[in-house]
RNA sequence: GCCGAUGUGGCUCAAUUGGCAGAGCAGCUGAUUUGUAAUCAGCAGGUUAUCGGUUCGAGUCCGAUCAUCGGCUCCA
C-alpha cells in the first residue's frame, strides 16, 4: 500500500517537471491544463504556442530537460491560497481559471511550487525537493491530441505520456511487457496465421479467409445452441433498406453520418455546370466550394424517395417483422437473434484492426417483453453472458448506464426499469461490484454494457444490454392484453459477444493465437514420416473427419521436421506424426500444443475419442488422455 | 475529424551525404525419402502505396491523396 502511494506521488510530482520542461523549452505562453496518473505513469495536456507542436523526435530533449530540472534539487512549496488569489496567480492560464471557477466558493485551494518560477495548481501530496525524484525511472514514450475537457468542440490539446517507475529494472521491464503484449496484436497473429484480411478498396471491412471462417462459424454455431436453449429464434433481414424505414426509426435524424447510403439516381447532367457552395462531406467543419459537373455527370440524391441506406443496426427490421401481425401477451417474451451484416461509416481515424470496423455482425437479438418480465429476461441474459464469457475464459466488468437529461417517455417506466436493472446488478457482482454511469444511457433506455480488456489493457464494450422504451413507439408495435386491451411492448436489445468480429478480435490476443480444441481452424495435422505412411495417414484422416474433427495433412515429400514446423506456425493444437511404429499398431503420437513433450502411442480410436469429447464439451484445455 | 507516426517483392528487413533497388523466408523447378521447429541446387518475383513537384539524377527532399498504427472523441 506504501509503496503505491509513493508511486503516486512522485508520478504526479513528475507530472509538474514535466510540465515544467515544456514551459521553458516551448515559453512562457504555453498553457498548462491537467496532469493526472495514469496506470503506469502520467501524461500532461499543453496548447502550445501557435506553431508549434511536439513529436516523437523531441521527447529526447523534453526527457533531458526534466532531468536537467530535477538536478536542480529545487524545493517544492505547498500553499494554501483563496480563490480570488488564485484566480489572480493563473491569470495568465486559461485551463487553471476555469478549473478554479468551477470549485466552491469555501474551498481551500493548494498551489505546489516547484522553484519560484513554476507554480501549478493541485491538491497533492508531493516530493519535498526535486532530489528525491532522482532514482526514479521515466520515459515519454507517445504524444496525442486531446480535447479539454473531452469535448470535441473545446481547445486540442497535446497530451504527452510517460511511463514512471521506482527504478529502471522496473522500468525496463513494464517496456518489455509492452512489447510482448504487441507481439500479441491480433492483426499480427491473425496474419500469420491467415485468419482475416483487409484490402484497402474496402477500409474497415474484414475478408474472413478459410482458417478464420472456421472460427467465425464456430462462434455463431455455439450462440445459435445457447440461443435455441433460451427460447431464442433467428430471423434474417434485408441488408438495405428505403429511407422510410430510418426516418420511422429515428437513425436518418440522429445516425445519418455512420450511414453508408445507397442513392437513386436523380439524372445526369445535360451540359457542363457550375454549382457553387457545395458541401462535398457531411462535416461541420468543411468550407462549402465550388464545383464544375461535366456533361453527362451522374447526380444522386440523399433526400430522393428512392434513396436507400445500408443498416447500422438490425432494431428497425426487427420492429417491421414484428409488425406484421397482432400479438398477445401469451407470445411474449418474444425473441428474435439476428446475425446480419451491418455498415456503419466510421471517422477516419477510427478504425482499429477488428476492433472497430465499418462492417460487421453482431450477435444480436430484439426481446418484446411486458414491463413487468424486464427483470427475469435481463437476468436471463446475464446467465447466458456468464456462460458465454467463461466457455472463453475470459473476465469482464460490467456498466450500467442510467437516464439522460434529454431523455423520452415515461418517467416512472424509466425509475422501475433502472430499480430492476440495479436489483439484478446487485445480485450478480453484489453492490458495488459493477459501475454506474448516471445519465450516460441512450435517450430510449437505460443499459448494462460488458467490457473486456485486449492484450495492452484497453477496454473494449462487447456484451451489451439495453432497454428501449422509443422504437415500440415510433412504430407504433402493441400486443394485446388479458383484459383485451392493447399495450405496447419494451424492447430489450442485446448482443453478448458484441460483433463477432471485435470479440474475435479480442480472444485472438487472449489466447495469443492458441486457441482451444473446439474453436481451432484445424484442429488435427498429420504429418506421414515417408510416402510410404501416406495411407496410414489417409486412414486417420478418414476416422478423424468422419467425426467431425477438421484435419489437415501434408502428404508432401518435404522431410517430417518442416512438416511439423509449418504446422507449428499455424498453431495447429495436436500435430500428429505417423510412421511405422504407428501404422503397425493402429495408434498415432502427439505433438501437443506448447508442450515440448511427445505422447507416444495412443490408440486410433481412443484418440478419436478424445477429439469428440473436447468438440462436445468445448473445453480450455487439451486432453493427452481420456483420463482426463 | 483531430495530434503524432508509418508505408520498399506474399512475409521480415537492407540500400552511406540524393547516385545502377538488395537479402533471407515463402513460391516455382529439379535433386533428396528423412522419427519431432528450417536438406541441397537452380529459377522467378518490385513503376519503392498513389499522384504531383524540386533536381542532371528521388526509395531518400517538398506537397497532396489513400491506407494503416498509437492516442482523443464516439462506439459493437
Amino acid at each position: 500500500m506504501e509503496t503505491v502511494e509513493y508511486l503516486s506521488v512522485y508520478r504526479h510530482s513528475l507530472a509538474h517537471i514535466l510540465a515544467k520542461a515544456v514551459i521553458e523549452i516551448y515559453g512562457p505562453e504555453t498553457q498548462y491544463a491537467i496532469g493526472p496518473q495514469i496506470e503506469d505513469g502520467a501524461y500532461y495536456d499543453f496548447l502550445l504556442p501557435a506553431g508549434k507542436s511536439i513529436s516523437e523526435d523531441d521527447f529526447p530533449a523534453i526527457e533531458n530537460k526534466m532531468r536537467e530540472i530535477i538536478k536542480r534539487r529545487e524545493d517544492w512549496r505547498r500553499e494554501e491560497v483563496s480563490k480570488a488569489k488564485a484566480l489572480e496567480m493563473f491569470k495568465d492560464q486559461k485551463f487553471k481559471v476555469e478549473l478554479i471557477v468551477d470549485l466552491p466558493e469555501d474551498e481551500i485551494i493548494t498551489v505546489y511550487y516547484t522553484g519560484e518560477d513554476y507554480v501549478d495548481l493541485c491538491r497533492g501530496p508531493h516530493v519535498g525537493n526535486s532530489q528525491e525524484l532522482m532514482s526514479a525511472a521515466f520515459k515519454i514514450h507517445a504524444c496525442s491530441m486531446a480535447y479539454w475537457r473531452g469535448d470535441e468542440k473545446r481547445d486540442r490539446l497535446s497530451r504527452v505520456y510517460f511511463y514512471a517507475f521506482p527504478n529502471k529494472d522496473e522500468l525496463k521491464h513494464h517496456i518489455q511487457m509492452i512489447a510482448e503484449a504487441r507481439e500479441r496484436d491480433h492483426k499480427k497473429i491473425g496474419a500469420k496465421q491467415d485468419l482475416f484480411m483487409f484490402h484497402e478498396t474496402a477500409p474497415g471491412m474484414p475478408y474472413w479467409l478459410p482458417r478464420g471462417w472456421v472460427m467465425y462459424q464456430e462462434l455463431m454455431k455455439y450462440s445459435r445452441e445457447i440461443q435455441r436453449r433460451h427460447g431464442y429464434e433467428e430471423i434474417s433481414a434485408p441488408l438495405i433498406n428505403n429511407k422510410k424505414l430510418w426516418l420511422i426509426s429515428g437513425h436518418w435524424a440522429h445516425y445519418l453520418n455512420n450511414m453508408f447510403i445507397v442513392p437513386g439516381i436523380e439524372g445526369q447532367v445535360k451540359a457542363d455546370t457550375n454549382i457553387s457552395n457545395v458541401i462535398e462531406n457531411a462535416t461541420n467543419t468543411e468550407e462549402p466550394k465550388d464545383v464544375t459537373l461535366a456533361e453527362g455527370t451522374i447526380v444522386y440524391n440523399r433526400e430522393a424517395v428512392d434513396t436507400m441506406a445500408a443498416k447500422p443496426m438490425n432494431c428497425p427490421n426487427a420492429m417491421t417483422a414484428y409488425k406484421r401481425c397482432v400479438h398477445s401477451y401469451r407470445e411474449l417474451p418474444l425473441r428474435y437473434s439476428e446475425y446480419d451484416v451491418l455498415h456503419r461509416k466510421e471517422k477516419s481515424g477510427q478504425m482499429n484492426g477488428l476492433f472497430r470496423v465499418q462492417e460487421f455482425r453482431q450477435d444480436d437479438d430484439h426481446t418484446f417483453v411486458m414491463e413487468s418480465q424486464i427483470k427475469e429476461e435481463i437476468a436471463d441474459i446475464i446467465t447466458i453472458a456468464d456462460e458465454i464469457y467463461s466457455t472463453f475464459g475470459v473476465t469482464y466488468r460490467a456498466e450500467l448506464s442510467t437516464r439522460p437529461d434529454d431523455y423520452m417517455g415515461d418517467i416512472e417506466v424509466w425509475n422501475r426499469a433502472e430499480a430492476g436493472l440495479k436489483e439484478i446488478l446487485d445480485e450478480k457482482y453484489g453492490e458495488g461490484g459493477y459501475e454506474v454511469n448516471e445519465g450516460d444511457g441512450a435517450f430510449y433506455g437505460p443499459k448494462i454494457d460488458l467490457q473486456i480488456k485486449d492484450a495492452l489493457g484497453r477496454e473494449w464494450q462487447c456484451g451489451t444490454i439495453q432497454l428501449d422504451f422509443q422504437l415500440p413507439h415510433n412504430f407504433g408495435l402493441t400486443y394485446t392484453t388479458p383484459e383485451g386491451t392493447e399495450a405496447m411492448p419494451v424492447v430489450i436489445h442485446r448482443a453478448i459477444y458484441g460483433s463477432l468480429e471485435r470479440f474475435i478480435g479480442i480472444i485472438i490476443e487472449n489466447f495469443k493465437g492458441d486457441f482451444p480444441f473446439w474453436l481451432s481452424p484445424y484442429q488435427v495435422a498429420l504429418v506421414p514420416i515417408r510416402d510410404t505412411h501416406n495411407e496410414y495417414a489417409k486412414k486417420v484422416e478418414q476416422a478423424l473427419t468422419e467425426a467431425g474433427v477438421r484435419v489437415e495433412a501434408d502428404y508432401s515429400d518435404k522431410n517430417m521436421r518442416t512438416k511439423i514446423k509449418e504446422f507449428k506456425i499455424y498453431k495447429d493444437p495436436y500435430i500428429l506424426v505417423l510412421g511405422d511404429h504407428e501404422a503397425a499398431e493402429n495408434t498415432v503420437s502427439l505433438n501437443v500444443r506448447g508442450s515440448n513433450k511427445q505422447v507416444q502411442g495412443i490408440p486410433l480410436d481412443t484418440f478419436v475419442e478424445m477429439c469428440k469429447k473436447m468438440n462436445r464439451e468445448r473445453g480450455l484445455e487439451l486432453l493427452t488422455s481420456l483420463e482426463d
